[in-house]
RNA sequence: GGCUGAGUGGCAGAGUGGCUAUGCAGCGGACUGCAAAUCCGUGUACCUCGGUUCGACUCCGGGCUCAGCCUCCA
């Protein structure tokens, strides 16, 4: 049975979705404006391992996770840079999902534009203001009255009073009430625009995520996640926005993710902390970041260091030596039940990554411990091992070609071709028992960073 | 100021009203020409002050500290 943190309730909840076996579920992806970094990743796997265990246990998922191709930093980039914003955004979408794909994040079913559902948003709109609850201001823009929906600030735990003294002194004179968000905003010249019954202009943020996942969820849905920072006001306006123009219950279900930290500081483009995807691919493998995100909860912080990241990296040294020793896998080993018991029950408390990871290490001791006794049990740990990885996206690459390293570090470093030339050399030496001779060729390679392994079978290398 | 959430061993990070988390690092042993990898064993812990309880790191209350949201943000 699945358990799920839901932050509308504030509480641990059993899943039951609203289909028997099916699940809808939408995630606020990208504004395309610049390159992911860690934050995104973050959101990006942890919600690709959610899905995955879904499908896991058997349901019937649409993932459905948007992206954001005009807003005003969008507009203000494209400016900068001398280009249209279409090339702008083109380009970031790309670049996302070569970081997406790279650290093993499954494609959403769905992945709607904010450009392509302009006549979602309009209907949405419309209805809005056709029911009272959105007004075309002085200034041209029109506004959502929040003042008119009744449950404005359940998701956030938030009272409209005190929100409203709390409000800061609004620049924009045409709101009714300063709580009041822009639905659309009129476009000024030179900007792009589309056409409305209000006039040229374009979307505001918080009602293109409601348009888009009603148009392709329907108006009542399962799962809506996102980062932890859109749960006030973006997510609280989404459902102000949904629910006065549906007239029906929006979401079941609202999972927010924690934030990066860097040095105990949320990671965010204002602070100027962050690193992108690409950064850190250039110094570790993408399987590493992956494992270093479920290596926490993902309620909680996630402190980015170097320290953490070299754990990432010995941690999945273990197991994908494990995986190595035991030989060709083979998958219909079958699954030790036992393990996937525990494996399930950690990642059904509420999506349990660091649980689930340590069920993988007792995995792996048992594998290692089975093998060094000559077990019959050795291919079925394996597999099991394998497979239950899977459902996390780790553990999927070949053991060899993973500890040999990526083909970056071949770059700086002796190739492949080289080190086993220098590995046969000092397996000459060691067959004439010339020890010193053996360790001066294993210390030359440990200066390059490669390790040797001597076994039964011959010996082996990895990239440190 | 309002509202969330958190404080666990050298580090990272789960969890539980009484019973080993897990990984890395440390220590002892096995294996090894020596290592590495692996296996076996092992040490160090639950912010603070009260309360509930036979018993609390785990529940309740106060305090302290930290992070986040309240403004664009994953």
């Amino acid at each position: 049975m699945l358990k799920l943190f839901n932050s509308l309730t504030r509480k641990k909840e059993e899943f039951v979705p609203i289909e028997p076996g099916k699940v809808r579920m939408y995630v606020c992806g990208m504004t395309v404006y610049d390159l992911c970094h860690l934050g995104h990743a973050r959101v990006l796997v942890v919600f690709d391992v959610i899905v995955r265990h879904l499908r896991s246990l058997g349901y019937d998922v649409t993932y459905v996770r948007n992206i954001t191709d005009v807003d005003d930093k969008i507009i203000a980039r494209a400016v900068q840079n001398g280009e249209n914003i279409t090339e702008l955004t083109e380009r970031f979408i790309a670049a996302m999902h070569e970081d997406a794909d790279a650290l093993g994040v499954l494609r959403p079913d769905f992945e709607p534009r904010a450009t392509e559902s302009m006549d979602d948003i309009l209907d949405m709109i419309g209805r809005l203001v056709d029911k009272g609850y959105a007004y075309q201001a002085d200034n041209g823009d029109v506004y959502y009255a929040v003042s008119k929906f009744e449950g404005y600030g359940q998701l956030s735990g938030k009272r409209i009073d005190e929100l409203r003294s709390g409000a800061r002194v609004d620049i924009e004179q045409a709101k009714h009430d300063p709580l009041d968000f822009v639905l659309w905003k009129v476009a000024k010249p030179g900007e792009p625009s589309w056409p409305s019954p209000w006039g040229p202009g374009r979307p505001g943020w918080h009602i293109e995520c409601s348009a888009m996942s009603t148009d392709c969820l329907g108006a009542h849905f399962d799962i809506h996640g996102g980062g932890m920072d859109l749960q006030f006001p973006h997510h609280e306006n989404e459902i102000a926005q949904s629910e006065a123009a549906t007239g029906e219950h929006f979401v079941n279900y609202w999972i927010h993710n924690g934030f990066v930290q860097v040095d105990e500081e949320k990671m965010s483009k204002s602070l100027g902390n962050f690193f992108t995807v690409r950064e850190i691919l250039q110094r570790y493998q993408p399987e590493e970041i992956r494992y270093f995100i479920l290596s926490s909860h993902y309620r909680s912080p996630l402190n980015y260091s170097d320290d953490n990241l070299d754990k990432a990296r010995g941690a999945l040294q273990r197991l994908y030596t494990a995986l190595r020793d035991a030989g060709t896998l083979q998958a219909d080993a079958g699954l030790d039940s036992a393990y996937e018991e525990r494996f399930q029950a950690a990642m059904n408390d509420d999506f349990n990554t660091p649980e689930a990871l340590a069920v993988l290490f007792d995995l792996a001791r048992a594998l290692n411990r089975a093998r060094e006794q000559g077990d019959a049990g050795v291919a079925r740990l394996a597999n099991t091992l394998h497979v239950l990885a899977g459902r996390l996206g780790i553990l999927q690459a070949e053991p060899e070609s993973y500890l040999r390293g990526p083909q970056g570090a071949a770059e700086t470093g002796p190739d492949d071709a080289e080190i086993d030339a220098l590995v046969a050399q000092r397996e000459q030496a060691r067959e004439n028992r010339d020890w010193a001779e053996s360790d001066r060729i294993r210390d030359q390679l440990a200066e390059l960073g490669i390790v040797l392994e001597d076994g039964a079978g011959g010996t082996r290398w990895r990239r440190e």
